[in-house]
DNA sequence: CACTAACTATTAGTATACTAACTATTAGTG
DNA sequence: CACTAATAGTTAGTATACTAATAGTTAGTG
């Protein structure tokens, strides 16, 4: 009892996480699905709402919105293309980066989906303060910025 | 102001959730990375630590841990099993089911992956009180559950 | 201005995830 | 016992992710 509060392990694991992520991926996965006219992924959709958030974007940039890396977005952006929700320009300013914006269609989509995820989060959240989900924003930020910092390798 | 109270919207995303996970995910990979005498990935880290708390377990056991699916988890146990890690056994008690149980060196793994467990913990949770950590395991049981019941199709 | 480093995006190859379809086995019912 | 439904696992096909390598472009320095 005594000694171990010397060093006091934190037992909720990373995997309590992901669990529950991976429970509302899926879960918002077979959401859409009801939706015969919706033909997107949640992955697609994560790209769609980011652009309906920030207008055009560059591939990289859109990478740092959802934590994913350059050949990811390459083959989301690519299924979007072909589906004509976004369209892909060269940047004038740079000519390294291509700007990603919304098609007319994707915008339709946009509002599509939107009453589905508001009435998706209210299911999630059932039950939950409103004090609390701020402490759980609060946690991942913390997070975040606890990870984004210079790890110091294995002492 | 007014009109915005009764129909109040959960702003805090489930993009949110994923894109700190996605961030542990990564983070962790390179930690793994660090250490060249290990050489599993962290998904086939999970199944490991899953089966070195709870012993042989079956296959639906597994991916009822960790909320994958079954092909998920056939092919993850398939690379355990090809680098000796895992060893699978028929039931006999029931010829459908397959028992999945670590090996020495799969026990002797985990010796070796767990004190990093704990310090990337640490790392992760810098800064985070033990209330904060023990709100966020509600919320995410309270989301587990409410995500586990039925949900109403597309009223 | 030349040169090198950094940045952006793509491609190849591997590892996870998911749905759907299939086989084998067991459970539950009459 | 025969029949049907449910369960466990695999395979095929598609969609995400990641690392490493590559090509094109820009920035920063002397």
């Amino acid at each position: 009892m005594t000694a171990k509060t010397q060093e006091q392990k934190i037992e909720l694991s990373a995997v309590s996480i992901e669990k529950t992520q991976r429970l509302m991926k899926q879960a918002f996965t077979k959401t859409l699905l009801e939706y015969p006219n919706i033909d997107i992924t949640v992955d697609q959709w994560v790209i769609i709402h980011i652009l309906s958030q920030h207008g055009a974007l560059s591939q990289s940039d859109l990478g740092r919105e959802c934590q994913k890396d350059a050949p990811t977005i390459t083959i989301i952006v690519d299924r979007l293309l072909s589906k004509n929700y976004v369209a892909k320009a060269d940047n004038p300013k740079d000519g390294r980066k291509k700007m990603i914006y919304l098609t007319k269609a994707g915008l339709n989509i946009v509002n599509k989906v939107m009453p589905i995820v508001y009435k998706f989060r209210s299911n999630c959240y059932q039950g939950v303060h409103e004090q609390e989900l701020k402490t759980l924003d609060k946690i991942l930020k913390k997070i975040t910025t606890n990870l984004s910092q210079p790890q110091p390798l294995k002492s």
